[in-house]
RNA sequence: UCAGAUGGCCGGAUGGCCGCUUUCCGGUUUUACCGGGGGGAGGAAAGUCCGGGCUCCACGGAAAUACGGUGCCGGAUAACGUCCGGCGGGGGCGACCCCAGGGAAAGUGCCACAGAAAGCAAACCGCCGGUCCGCAAGGCAACUUGCCGGCCGGUAAGGGUGAAAGGGUGCGGUAAGAGCGCACCGCGGCCCUGGCAACAGGGACGGCACGGUAAACCCCACCGGGAGCAAGACCAAGUAGGGACGACACGCCCGGAAAUCCUAGGGUUUUCCCCAGGUUUUUUAGGAGCGGGGCGCAUUUCCGCGCUGUCGUCCGGGUCGGUCGCGCGAGGCGUCCGGGUAACCGGCGUCCCAGAUGAAUGGCCAUCCAGCCGCCCGCGAGGGCGGUGGACAGAACCCGGCUUACAGGCCGUCUGACGCA
């Protein structure tokens, strides 16, 4: 069994997460990753956050969210089912832990099959999360040959 | 059979694997996790357009005003702009459908273009009568007749314009005409009958006056305090504002100080007095009360209430987070019983039926069922195989409505046409 999965929530910790730019692109799914902030509650005082990272809580953890492109709400909750579903399955064997990763649907999440929206997930993971290092240098070369190896 | 009208209902099914949320039971190391059982989106959950419940705030009271809404009558309802049953008007052969459907003799406004004229009576072309001039014809003449034109008068039939032109049609009547008279229709108020009423039917009368527009202002009747579960309550942390108490200053502004009260002071004749005059000032002082005014309580009126600052102590406490609010209710269901034409009401029985908060109620697969497409078989009804494939849309405090969106399908009632019997 894999790490624990906890969830972002916050819309502070979202935007942490899109500020590393550090993301790839699949056709089913878009992937942001961000090592943890170690001191990932300053501000408010540690006393108060239930879940804290280096104890026993969570190893990763993951959020999902949809803009108003994928359409009216019945297709976003769709798109955050469908991803949540996605995540569940693949995450807690194959992500690095000590990550928050943020997974955005698109348009193609509603209609892709389910087998290749895993392998996007896989993939995405591979040039996101299993680099273990994902500076942004190496984050922006690998997207041209990926493309292709998705269809 | 075809075409149509109308009412109601459904809105994929079953299974497997893996999850989410909530609740109950059991276990443990009772914090949290594990095991088992149960519940878990809609007819519109949507738009947030009305009406309520609930919560807080404002609330001193009353009336009026303003603002907003509603608008045939009766009923239903917690209430409604909803629903039911009637009435009136309009459309349709019909079933049936549609209607912001109070008041236009309370007042103001407007009625484009066209037209002479658009609301109060008028008269452009006309028609008719009188008169004058001219011309022509006739006549011995006075004059007569006809025509053109001017002037005065009578008309509103006809023409023409318009959405609308001062009732309509017909007959009489007249110089020409005209409700001028008559008949029928329309209109008006009156009376009678039926109806709870809207209204309908009838009668005699009037003699046409009163154009339309209220989705222009307006008038009348009735209804309405405001904000909303991000309401609101509590918990942990605690900044600013805030509140309470105490102290001090002395409490919106102006006025006058005759009388009243309080405090302090002074005088002293001590059951009392601090007065009068004058003055630029030297007036016992301060306060309350008093008179007037300002601001606030939507506006106005009447009465009513309230108005300041510093310091100290205590209480309390923004955002974020958590708990509650939070689902037994104007509740669902019934070949049920009773009342009612119906909306609906009463009774009986039975059931407990979502509570998330980056927001659960799902993800994937298989089979089946509608539907659609292609091929094959069959004279035909139909059958077989393969593929494709299920709309609008996701609770967020809760109910009653309205409106809007919607693949496909089911059931009932009724109307018209055709055919058959």
């Amino acid at each position: 069994m894999g790490a624990v999965v906890g969830r972002l929530k916050r819309r502070s910790e979202f935007l942490r997460v899109a500020a590393t730019r550090c993301k790839w692109a699949a056709p089913g799914l878009i992937l942001q990753a961000a090592r943890a902030a170690c001191s990932v509650p300053p501000p408010s005082g540690g006393a108060s956050v239930p879940a804290l990272p280096s104890s026993g809580g969570p190893a990763l953890r993951v959020g999902f969210t949809c803009s108003k492109k994928v359409g009216n709400s019945v297709a976003r909750n769709r798109a955050k089912r469908r991803l949540r579903a996605a995540a569940a399955a693949i995450l807690p064997a194959l992500a690095a832990p000590g990550y928050d990763y943020v997974l955005i649907g698109r348009q193609e999440t509603l209609r892709r099959p389910y087998a290749q929206l895993l392998q996007d997930l896989r993939i995405a993971l591979k040039r996101v999360g299993a680099l273990r290092e994902p500076r942004p240098s190496t984050a922006e070369a690998p997207p041209p040959l990926a493309e292709d190896k998705g269809e």
